[in-house]
DNA sequence: AAATAGTTTATAATGATTCTAAAGTAATAG
DNA sequence: CTATTACTTTAGAATCATTATAAACTATTT
């Protein structure tokens, strides 16, 4: 199966309508081999490329990283930064975050190991498990 | 000492003129039992409750936040909101986040182990390792 | 081919935070 | 002490990220 037809099944498969707008912001996430984190401006900023023949709103690339993060395709990062960060890496998994450059990188989920998990709080299940290793230059 | 000197003194040793302000905000932060978890608008809320006889300015209260937290005396929460959470337990910890709710709560730093972590990227030194478990409702 | 349900868009609105520049106050110098 | 300086507070404007609105558009279903 060729890439445009995984695409369309992808968001078929999620009940995410194969919009155009929708399969070049998913061309664009999901072919690659690297996880990629970005917030929504700069997803914005590349996808609208002055030479990028036609433009997708912004309203549009917010809707769909929600409407991708909510069908499990994408991930929501923790950062003590005040906009979002998105993770095509949607498996549990740990990261590096540079608070000088505001810059992420992922940290492979078995080079560190998490022991003796609390109980999450009555009437409560705990969801995910991140580690967060804050960096700064040395 | 009492506790206005005390709060006097924190101040002044680090490098901060203890105004009405501060010193008003201190005292509500820094004299307290257990950790307390907030944003800068909660804070503004419960210093300017009204009945209190002198506001202080949101702006303020953001400079003050600033200030607290440049000097040690405060910590910044990872968490996926677009607003900042502080905590008022500056040492290594860890924490419950609500995505429902927002609401966040301590884990002792002994109640869970991290280990094997990895090395800092080059040129990077870790400066402070986190767990977030996210919870929701069961 | 028409009806409908979902999507995109430009723009307005909101909410959190930062900026500005004038007035005020603490620290320091004379 | 008083004057000077440096730092701080303030109200309000400005900015930045994000969400809401509602009209035009398009995929899907009938």
């Amino acid at each position: 199966m060729n890439l445009k037809n995984k695409i369309t099944n992808k968001l078929q498969s999620s009940k995410l309508r194969p919009t155009k707008q929708r399969k070049k912001i998913a061309e664009f996430l999901f072919n690659r081999e690297k996880t990629f984190h970005f917030t929504a401006e700069e997803l914005n900023k590349i996808i609208n490329k002055k030479d990028s023949s036609e433009k997708i709103s912004l309203a549009t690339i917010y809707n769909t990283i929600d409407a991708f993060k909510k069908a499990g395709h994408l991930k929501e990062i923790l950062t003590n930064n005040n906009k979002s960060f998105y993770d095509t890496n949607v498996s549990s998994h740990h990261h590096f975050f540079d608070i000088e450059t505001n810059e992420l990188e992922d940290i492979n989920y078995n080079d560190i190991k998490v022991v003796n998990l609390p109980h999450a709080p009555k009437g409560k299940k705990i969801q995910d498990v991140e580690v967060t290793l804050t960096v700064k230059k040395s």
